[in-house]
DNA sequence: CGGTCCCTTGACAGCCGTCAACTACCGTGG
DNA sequence: CCACGGTAGTTGACGGCTGTCAAGGGACCG
């Protein structure tokens, strides 16, 4: 339960076995099995603890008082829903499982606990949150200047990387929860008009889909399409894959 | 000099007086005078000092291999780039003031120090970024749900809002250095029809401009438009001025 | 005076939204 | 077993928002 955490902050800095106890520590709240479709937060609520996705997908959302709306985020397996940790007064937005989840609810007090006794926690919390702000800002590089297909690529390529870290994917598929309604609020548009973009990535033969399964068939011409490069993701070197082969890198000794 | 930092970190905590000498130290470096139009880091650069502006506007943008470029964000008078702290490895966007703009880099080491031996300003500083992120989903917002023309107004009151907070306004005037084409490149359409879009705001009596500097003629019909709400900006309700009188709130005793 | 940068305008095309209808799938209940 | 309803996906027609191209105008500067 607390092994998925540990794994998480190292991939952002080095811990010590002092550490580890206090994660373990953290951790000892059991965790909850939240059913698909269900709103876990609303826009407004006081939050007082975090939570850390163990499986399954969480969405982030703000709404219009006309209805429409707009997904801020995806959070998966090993991801927390740092919605601003313990700081800030109240939720902006909304969260939803999109999946059958399994959510650990880490309580402020238990963070605050341990960014205040380890630097080393505190700096892989830090950095935890600063990479989803980056995700953020790549989301406004790609709702302001990529047409909607190349928005959908950018997507999908962001998910599979994300998902691959996490060690969720099989093969080049995995889980795709998401309905064509909700995709078309994550890249800003239409639903219908999203049918047709997926329509398109599946007839050139880009990506599949089965079920609520997605495969990349061609993860080159899908992130040369988005201009995708993962190096925002801010992955750990260690647990990234071996590049495309059409895109090969420097050798890795 | 210091002063700035510290009425700045005050809106985000309470201070004590040893804080205040903590910032007056790390606070020794000389300011820099930059003049409009320069690029101060590019993609790629590591940083080992955040700037805090002073004075000026000075913009983040990342560009792709065509030549498309988005603005990520803004930063004024008071506020940090800070651009992932000294915490990720590189710039993944470029900053760049728009205006002759007065800067202070604070040092790393500076920065570590007053974090570790504070936790106050460590608080402090990171409300400061998480408001950062927090504007960043405002802007995934806008760019995915709203039309141009409420994408400007929103973009417009936004900078209105934190330009009062930031004691940089005259009336309901403030200087606006940007081009159409950074307009553009922030609300993601194209210069000419950015042009359109400012002219209908202009018409339709809700903005004026003359020269370098913008005039909010109708501020409810404005935040009516773009359905602006500014409580995502956590300013200091201290330094939050009156409501607008066509949007009363709570009597405040 | 010429050059450059920025703003402005018109014409036209294409991406994308809206509306409406239809299909496929699934679970429920009779 | 089938009827039924609800959700999600699909398709066509049409229109509007927005991009592109091209040209011209004004302000500033060397």
């Amino acid at each position: 339960m607390h092994d998925l955490l540990i794994q998480k902050l190292l991939d952002f800095t080095h811990l010590l076995s002092e550490d580890i106890d206090l994660i373990k520590v953290a951790c000892t709240v059991k965790p909850k099995l939240v059913p698909a479709r269900t709103t876990i937060l609303r826009q407004g609520d006081m939050l007082n603890a975090v939570p850390f996705i163990l499986s399954g997908w969480i969405c982030a959302s703000k709404h219009l008082k006309d209805g429409r709306w707009q997904v801020l985020s995806f959070f998966v397996k090993g991801d927390l829903c740092d919605c601003g940790l313990p700081t800030l007064r109240e939720m902006d937005h909304s969260l939803r499982t999109l999946s059958d989840s399994l959510i650990l609810e880490l309580p402020n007090e238990a963070l605050d606990e341990m960014i205040t006794k380890s630097p080393r926690l505190r700096a892989a919390f830090t950095r935890s949150s600063l990479v989803q702000s980056v995700i953020a800002r790549e989301w406004v590089l790609s709702l302001g200047q990529l047409n909607a297909k190349e928005r959908c690529a950018h997507l999908i390529c962001e998910l599979f990387w994300r998902l691959r870290a996490a060690n969720a994917i099989k093969g080049n598929s995995f889980e795709f929860p998401l309905t064509q309604e909700e995709v078309g609020a994550t890249i800003g548009i239409s639903t219908v008009h999203t049918n047709r973009i997926l329509q398109s990535l599946r007839d050139e033969n880009l990506i599949e889909q089965k079920g609520r399964r997605l495969t990349i068939k061609d993860q080159f011409g899908l992130e040369e399409l988005a201009m995708f490069n993962p190096s925002f993701l801010h992955l750990n070197p260690l647990v990234m894959p071996p590049p495309t082969l059409a895109r090969p890198v420097a050798h890795i000794g």
